[in-house]
DNA sequence: ATGCAATACATTGATTTACAATATATTATA
DNA sequence: TATAATATATTGTAAATCAATGTATTGCAT
């Protein structure tokens, strides 16, 4: 249980959210979401991006097809479905509120005997 | 693999920055950080919860001091150590950046031959 | 006194999921 | 034909939340 533990547990949380944001804006294979993640400094691992595409499309948010590439085997171009658009805007909902709330506890309060919890012992 | 999931994903992550953050405003025991999660939208269980304070005081982070209640059995008051404030200002800044880099990724542009990365196929 | 309800701290087993490491496959090039 | 680069995919491990219980204390009614 150290800092570092907790500061990636928060980045987890929003690892869908993102990704789903991502393939939103338009087609993208895995190495383009890998990137643009860590650009958010957001890093995700392969091992994680596949099973977790995966999920999203039997999940019926995602579709994919084969796209040929230049150099290299080709790649699976990964697009939103209509019912991945409307989950997509429920999560940006829910993040919209969850950040106000986080913003919201985490204010700094003076700690004034009118606001404070204090243990009467 | 639904979008319930994704949702609770999504709080999970931010869990501990704001129990910590809630402990940091004022001496409290379990119970009130459970009803002061449940205020904002962040539920929590004590089944969660007692491990969760339990880490964050082997790690040096929390202490707690016992407080004779006047209707049921002794509460275990939970405060910072000096430890534990400096990690919260750590996470505090790493949920702004967070929050800012999801808003960035989240922001709905549109998709132009300039921006876009559609597949040449 | 005794039993019961309320309150509070705590643990257990199951499930989920991210990660590290590795495997499999394709293409281009030396 | 061997090697490097690119790309998809799986496996085993570890961590953490949750639901369900368990244990203990206090006050009150009978």
């Amino acid at each position: 249980m150290d800092i570092q533990n907790t500061q990636s547990q928060m980045r987890k949380g929003v690892l869908e959210f993102c990704i789903l944001s991502i393939i939103q804006q338009g087609e993208v294979y895995p190495s383009d979401i890998v990137e643009k993640m860590k650009l958010a400094n957001l890093h995700i691992l392969e091992g994680t991006l596949y099973p977790l595409l995966t999920r999203l499309k039997n999940a019926g948010l995602l579709n994919y097809r084969w796209v040929e590439s230049i150099s290299g085997p080709p790649r699976k171009y990964f697009v939103m479905t209509d019912e991945g658009k409307a989950a997509f805007g429920v999560l940006l909902q829910t993040w919209k509120e969850m950040a106000t709330a986080v913003d919201q506890l985490t204010e700094q309060k003076t700690n004034t005997a009118e606001n404070s919890n204090q243990a009467v012992s």
